[in-house]
This record gives C-alpha cells, structure tokens and sequence, in this order.
DNA sequence: ATGAAGCGTAACCTGTCGGTTACGCGTCCG
DNA sequence: CGGACGCGTAACCGACAGGTTACGCTTCAT
C-alpha cells in the first residue's frame, strides 16, 4: 500500500475521490496522461484496497476506501512518544471503523449493478 | 518523501531509529543486503529529511527526525471526516513541533557535512 | 442492427530503483 | 608512521514502474 501512494497522480486521485465518486473518464481527463495510464493507476489504488469500483452500465466509478488509511494511522502512531499522540490516533480508528460500518448500512443496495446512466 | 517511506527496508530503519540513533554499520548489519545499500537507502532518508546524521569519529549516527511525519499526519487529515479525527491530528502536529524544540534545544552541535561527493 | 461511447488490457519502450563489487578518503590505534 | 576500520561513492546491471499506442469487449443510442 505504501507504494499506492508514493505516486503523485495516485494521491491527487484520492484527494479527488474525496469530495465524491468519479468514473473513470471523469478522473482521466483532469490529468496531462494518456487514459490507459490513468486505467491503471486507478488498477493499482483497487488491488491495494484504496478504492474500489462500482460498474454503472458503462461507467465506472471509483469510491475511496477509508478503511486502509488506518493502516497508515497506525505505522505513524509507532512513531509517536509517549506522551504523545497515540491516544489520538486510537480515536482515528474508531472513526474509521465507524464510516466503514456507515457505509455498509447506508446501501449494499447499490453495490453494483445500478441503472440508467 | 512520499517516495522514502515508500521502501520496506527505509521503513525498517526508520523504526529501528525510534529507539536510538544508530551508526551506518549498526544498522547495516541488521539487514540482507549489503553495506553501500543501506548506504544509499540512509542517504534517501536524509535527503528526504526524515533523518539526520551526526558525525562521531569516523562513524556517522543517523538519527529520526520527526518533523516530516507531520506532512504524512497532514495529508492523511485530508481524508477525515468533518466529524472526525482532523481535531486529534493538530493535537499531533503540536506534538511533534514540541519534540522539534526539545531537539533544537539540547544541540545542534554537529550538524555538518552532508551532501559532498 | 449498427455505430459510438466508455474502459480495460496487451505490447512496447524508457527512466528510475535497488542491489552488487571495486575503490577512495578520513579516522583511530599500535 | 602505517595498517585496520568505518563509511560514502562510482560504475555497472537486472528488474520494475509508468507512459504511449493499438485493440477488444460491453453498453447505450439511433
């Protein structure tokens, strides 16, 4: 996962993918690079569980996945002292676990297969 | 810096550096691969400002610096929620902004020689 | 049914990365 | 002194990452 974000055009593509789910031609064309190329970053961020894809007719949309920053949280809390921040980073998981759960409630309705486009 | 952290034997040595600074040779001979690799994986960490060395005799001691994490802390409250955790993360960058003092504080004494071929 | 749209994949090329060995330079010790 | 020690750098090399073009498969629209 490490390697996910050391790219730049990957973490811009997180960045973006905050605000909401993008296809895959609508992420591609605010970047200088080919399409195929942005196909495969995109590939890179799915098999490290960053994001996943949602197929919706011939659209595809990608969807961040807070889940896996929590591994991120907790490297950079082994570098904490101890009076520091780990507490705070504990509080983090929680918060992550929480959206994770949210999101699974909010709809495994659409978890593929959506219509109309 | 991205790119640093992005390597399985710099993480290594970042986390064995936790604990106290260590020679080049030290931490050499905790991993595989040879001397001048880890040579030049020290020198990436340097480079990237996530370490430091001090020189003692002909040793040299690499020592953590932990104010790059704050970048890492930054960028991954990028992607809290409005409800979340970005309010633990400033309470972490005052941490590390702390320990930054402390070090500044006990010595800069040998904070020479570092990128002259 | 047919053409266009939206995406992923394959094949290919190049630059960078990580590893290795050989070597050079400053430092300690007898 | 002179040799051993500690460490960085240079030169070289195989592997891999990321970019490009060409192409194929679905899905929508007419």
């Amino acid at each position: 996962m490490a390697g996910a974000i050391a790219d730049p055009v990957r973490r811009e593509i997180l960045l973006m993918l905050r605000e909401e789910r993008l296809s895959a031609g609508e992420i591609a064309e605010r970047f200088a690079v080919s399409r195929p190329a942005v196909s495969r970053h995109l590939r890179v961020l799915r098999e490290s569980g960053l994001v996943h894809d949602e197929l919706v007719g011939r659209r595809r949309f990608y969807v961040l996945d807070t889940g896996r920053f929590t591994e991120l949280a907790e490297w950079l809390a082994l570098f904490a002292r101890p009076s520091g921040w780990e507490h705070h980073l504990d509080a983090l998981e929680t918060e992550v676990y929480r959206t994770r759960r949210e999101r699974r409630e909010r709809g495994v309705a659409d978890r593929g297969r959506e219509n109309t486009a």
